[in-house]
DNA sequence: AAAAACCCCAGTGGAGAACGAGAGTATACT
DNA sequence: AGTATACTCTCGTTCTCCACTGGGGTTTTT
């Protein structure tokens, strides 16, 4: 029910690097921790998490960086949440026998209240974050004068 | 995101109570423990805090135990939850000088996934859950025969 | 060749979850 | 009145996981 720091940092990277999509060129490391201020030698892992999960391509070397797999439009929070906080291993069925029929029952909802917030999750992408977080930055700016 | 041990107990131990909530009298913390396989010193403590929240009733000494406060088609899902995890309190105002405009973005997108799955768990009583599984089991006699 | 970046894996510290235990208190029954 | 029963309170323990750190690598550019 709470959104992990693991979560946050990985979002917060992710709006950073959909904000300099369009140059193309890729983004150290040192660079997104500083601007977020995320401790870097972490980021590095999430980074690495995202990359397997194909949010994000690598680029070795000096010069090199990561940059996202695919344009901001075509990448919702729910893509980055699922793949960081990994698969699921349900001990499934071996309980089915159980007293269950309550735990069945209170599972499913459950299931169904999750269901209710990844489809939240699953229509913004992280273009509707940049676009959101623009917009609100032109209101404070009208508001300062 | 995850449904913890100790909500899970919680809403199994009413969900006890519920059904037995016709007969009027108190189920002791044994009972209901030994009937939905939860530790029971672990027990006493979930149901302190439920009637703190005023979730449940007590009655003290001998034939004494607990009550559900009120009608199991007016107790949420919701509500037991929000008893049990407590208080979310929020640092609120402090960072958000920071480098917050992405922040709070994200914070917000995260508000509203939170409310979706809390309205599911709103509209869950404990009632309905008896229903639910008591739909069920019929359900399951008939495939039995 | 050297520097700059990513890559992998193995730990550590603290916080919170999931219990366990003991002493105390209220109530019912005899 | 006394005893047994069951709740009440609080502290302590164990275990797991998250956030973070460190020390090696390897690949690419200059």
């Amino acid at each position: 029910m709470e959104l992990s720091c693991k979560s946050e940092y990985a979002i917060l990277a992710l709006l950073e690097m959909a904000t300099h999509y369009d140059n193309g060129e890729p983004m150290q490391i040192r660079q997104i921790a500083m601007q977020q201020q995320i401790p870097d030698r972490y980021l590095e892992q999430l980074l690495a998490s995202l990359r397997r999960g194909g949010i994000v391509k690598s680029q070795r070397g000096s010069k090199g960086g990561y940059l996202l797999a695919r344009e901001p439009r075509k990448i919702s929070i729910f893509d980055i949440l699922e793949c960081l906080e990994g698969l699921d291993v349900q001990t499934s069925d071996q309980d089915s026998h159980r007293t269950s029929l309550d735990h069945t029952v209170v599972t499913e909802i459950w299931q169904e209240a999750r269901q209710a917030a990844n489809s939240v999750l699953q229509n913004y992408s992280l273009q509707d974050l940049c676009e959101k977080r623009d917009s609100r930055k032109q209101l404070d700016i009208m508001y300062y004068i």
